[in-house]
DNA sequence: ATAATATATGAACGATTGCTCAACTATTCA
DNA sequence: TGAATAGTTGAGCAATCGTTCATATATTAT
């Protein structure tokens, strides 16, 4: 079967969501519900800044969904096939 | 659940070797079954010095596996892991 | 031996990434 | 109204990445 160019982009597209501890660890965070940039940056202890910075890459791949409630942002994931690539690779990590 | 930062390294490396289209379609080629460098490079219409450098990454996480025949070598994906991890990707890429 | 072939490797380069910092918008509170 | 809070954004910078190019190593053929 022979991948498109256009088809290998997006996959790498979608496994570069995952491509770094940082996005990781909020990924790891939203799969236990959804949660402010503020809880997240405090959770994750990075700055607002950088968490705001990685959920917007998130948001564009419309992996994570943004819910505005007052003057906070609850972030959440969009797609419960990231959440399925997570856990795959989490299990990878662990064993195997 | 909380993911320790190592766990979040390992997984962020994980999905690095899937983070990139050049490497995303020598997973597809190796998918296919094992192949030399040269054959891998001529496919995909890229260097034999470029593909040998993904292969050295690819190698290093245990990833793909190198089998040497004469002056030929022939590369195959290691880990059954990595194979379900791309047909999981390439589904949501294409539906979803 | 020498030449040819297959692959690997290091240096160097431009491109991309992830952060910080400062400035900005939007919302709430006093 | 003005101050405080939550988040976003752009510029800038160091670090990393993926490639090319030249060179090196290993194997085979002559």
């Amino acid at each position: 079967m022979n991948l498109t160019e256009l088809k290998a982009i997006q996959l790498a597209e979608l496994f570069s969501a995952l491509s770094d501890a940082s996005r990781v660890r909020i990924i790891s965070q939203l799969i236990e519900g959804e949660m402010s940039v503020s809880a997240l940056a405090e959770g994750l202890k990075m700055s607002e800044s950088a968490v705001s910075h990685q959920l917007r890459g998130l948001r564009q791949m419309r992996l994570v969904r943004a819910r505005k409630d007052g003057r906070q942002v609850f972030y959440s994931l969009d797609d419960d096939h990231v959440a399925k690539l997570y856990s795959m690779g989490l299990d990878h990590v662990e064993h195997g």
